[in-house]
DNA sequence: AACCCAAATACATACCGTTGGTATGTAAAA
DNA sequence: TTTTACATACCAACGGTATGTATTTGGGTT
């Protein structure tokens, strides 16, 4: 096999083994070997002619990863028939039913000991997620008198990083009743500013599952000290 | 020079170099050759001797910095002459204006560079410092009726995330007019449960601050992307 | 208190496998 | 004929280990 008529398969065979392997044993614990041993008769001359380093391979796999995502805000951002509350509350309940992260949170043991992943990730939200998704659709909301703040930028800033990465399991493990309290703090903090990310029928419905395992999840939160 | 009659001081030497150079350069991109470089004719033995690893270095790095800070928590936790909205306004009024950090900040490129260090800031900050000195201060003043929120744990997390972490140019670079909004809207965000982290003093003096920049910092957010 | 000696300590030195990355070669495709 | 898509061979630097060696320490003896 000395090459392929079809160079950008071999392209996508990198990535996708190389999201598995980032995700599953974290950037720094894969190596290149452990890349090329799953490239089915590919070498290290493959990767270096489509990547040029390691880190770019990750800053692929990550943009790759994103632009699905990306594409369901546009989409959502871009909707006529929406305030920019509503808008708002559509992205969080797809991000929280998202399929694609439950499936991922199967096999990655935890962000925090991905630290390179973990950075990329933040750096995304934080220069594209934010600016190019969030912020249009909180100034939208401010003036369509729907989201009531001052300050937009920092608003649609703190929105994400309490809703994408503080509640997220993937990033910070805890249980469900965490979870759970996590996203009825998050859901009051942001009312007085007109955003309800969740409705009260599922308020309603988590506060049912809490006092369901009101007798088991007592003392479940010294588990990690 | 074999052998050092007092090596405590070696022990501290490695320290004090290592966590110079991880600030500086980046964990990551600091080599144990730079640290030996730098510990005056000891050798890789001497590391070695005294870490298992270079990442136990980092660990113990971090721990070191870190405990000053602790010493302070605890002398405000278990101050008996406050409220625990109180103590908690105290605590960020004293990390808001911490020498040390300031000091760090003039090195220091930005920790979302220097993925390692920032991992185990979040650690440190979400394994010890909330649980042991912010959720006893939260619990307290839900119960002396200072604080108010039926989720004492979640909310301590959360306000050390805005505060601590998203509050601090060391982790997220921003200007002086983003970082004044930034706190302005945090403060927004937990008056509904009784807190005030800034007086209105203090907000005039930023208010002001802006007013006088406002000329000059319209067009300042588009440098990022 | 002085002495002795074995064990533990505090390193230095030499060495090792792996790693990310490069330089060069080569056959197929354009 | 040039460019592309790899393979092969090679490299320095890295984190880590194994071993060697003075020095110090601590406990027993005198």
């Amino acid at each position: 096999m000395a090459r392929n008529k079809y160079p950008e398969e071999t392209h996508q065979l990198i990535l996708d083994v190389s999201t598995k392997l980032f995700f599953e044993k974290g950037y720094d614990q894969t190596s290149l070997q452990d890349i090329i041993d799953r490239l089915g008769g590919l070498t290290k001359g493959a990767i270096y002619h489509h990547f040029r380093s390691k880190e770019e391979i990750l800053i692929a796999v990550v943009e790759r990863l994103s632009e699905e995502n990306n594409r369901e805000m546009a989409e959502v951002r871009d909707d006529p028939s929406l305030t920019g509350k509503e808008k708002l509350e559509k992205m969080f309940s797809r991000s929280l039913t998202n399929p694609k992260q439950k499936e991922m949170f199967a096999v990655t043991p935890n962000l925090l000991e991905n630290p390179k992943l973990l950075v990329y990730y933040l750096k995304m939200i934080a220069y594209t997620v934010v600016p190019d998704y969030i912020v249009p659709v909180i100034r939208q909301g401010a003036a369509d008198g729907s989201i009531n703040t001052p300050y937009p930028e920092e608003l649609a800033d703190a929105i994400m990083l309490l809703t994408d990465v503080w509640v997220n399991p993937i990033i910070y493990p805890m249980t469900d009743s965490q979870m759970t309290n996590r996203i009825l703090l998050v859901n009051e903090l942001l009312k007085p500013m007109g955003i309800e990310l969740i409705k009260q029928d599922m308020i309603d419905f988590m506060n049912e599952c809490r006092r369901a395992q009101a007798g088991n999840s007592g003392s479940e939160q010294k588990k990690n000290s």
